[in-house]
DNA sequence: TCTGCAATAGCCCATTTTAGCTATTGACTT
DNA sequence: AAGTCAATAGCTAAAATGGGCTATTGCAGA
């Protein structure tokens, strides 16, 4: 038995899902609350399995909801709710933690399809959200090609930098010796335009020369 | 009609694909190759809108292959295919601007499903792989809301040290001692756990404590 | 074959960093 | 009123770094 909570602040959209979740013989509603105020103890007693949760809900909204679940009750999945597909929404969903964003005009079987897929391991979301996902994840880790003309040896000492290993303990993990250390992370720094340790750590980074 | 390019090392796939593909009115296979040498000139000539690219082919892999499409060809989809849901390959793929992710063992009418799916704006993959895309989505992007306890001061010093200022640039910056600086910096390392400026700016920036 | 370059090793030395202290002031909490 | 803590300032000494150099070896490309 799938034990399902609802959070949404149209009370008549509320009595719908019940209605529908009331349909499946594996599936029971154990609650449906307005906003995301009291969550924690309208979970600590209702102990769901899924949860529904519409973002654009007032005072707290959908977003610190699924935080606040994932923070609190990390088994209990939360499928996300919203009227549109908007980026900034679905990227801040999938950063909060939410396992699956399907819009509201999806059809109910399209839902209660959801859930169970959910529960199973899956992430539901409709195909357009899908693409938006792997966009912005293209996006978010837009890997700069660029080298800087970093030799191999070099790459592997600004790893260690980047650690925050000293060149006394660089050079017997390469075994040559800190000079030679020295010389490269010169060099280094002459090929990063930078003139100390934590620049070149920031640049490698930000850059994502070294991950 | 929707033109279709097949990418596999293995004959008797790639046949199987061509024929799969033939069943439909809508689709037409226009080239099968078996690996992504010149894959430029390949694609040059068949122009396709799908490509169907497998990950693990000798010379050149699928993974490379995507990186070349989606440079050289920015509109035309691509859906990867593989054995196993490896989260590494999952996560290479998307990075390299794949459109969809389908196992090797879904069932031809899914994939035929996918093939629509890719042109009409969606991102065919399997509910396991979708799941596996957020999560990735959310280690990437783990905003540790912990903050260490830095206080606004030490806050202040990490930003100025991550942009690669020394003590002695850092004093005149915030109108205050080097002496003082010091004394910030010893405390964000002890905060941190970390003994030199290289890990703290590697830290700062890996847990996101700073942008 | 010549040339350039990466990788190695070495030296020097001024500057910087790190870590150990002490101490005052002011704000906030109990 | 007492206690805690952040922010400030200061001192010192040891360690590390950064920026000058020179030099050898071996590989790869012109």
């Amino acid at each position: 038995m799938i034990k399902i909570a609802i959070f949404d602040d149209h009370q008549h959209r509320r009595e719908a899902l019940k209605l529908l979740i009331g349909l499946e013989n594996e599936m029971q509603c154990v609650g449906d609350f307005e906003n995301c105020e009291n969550l924690k103890e309208h979970l600590s007693i209702t102990i769901p399995d899924v949860v529904l949760m519409d973002i654009d809900m007032p005072k707290v909204n959908g977003i610190e909801g699924v935080k606040l679940v994932r923070k609190n009750f990390p088994d209990t999945f939360v499928i996300m709710q919203t009227v549109f597909e908007d980026d900034e929404k679905i990227f801040n969903s999938i950063v909060a933690g939410a396992h699956g964003y399907i819009l509201k005009k999806t059809p109910p079987e399209k839902l209660i399809e959801g859930i169970y897929d959910v529960v199973n391991g899956g992430a539901p979301m409709t195909a357009t959200i899908a693409r938006r996902v792997l966009e912005l994840f293209q996006r978010q880790s837009s890997q700069n090609e660029e080298t800087f003309n970093l030799s191999e040896r070099e790459l592997e000492i600004l790893h260690l930098l980047v650690k925050g290993l000293s060149h006394k303990m660089i050079a017997p993990e390469l075994k040559i010796s800190i000079y030679t250390v020295n010389n490269h992370v010169k060099n280094i720094y002459r090929k990063l335009h930078v003139h100390n340790a934590s620049e070149a750590v920031s640049t490698a980074l930000q850059k994502r020369i070294v991950q």
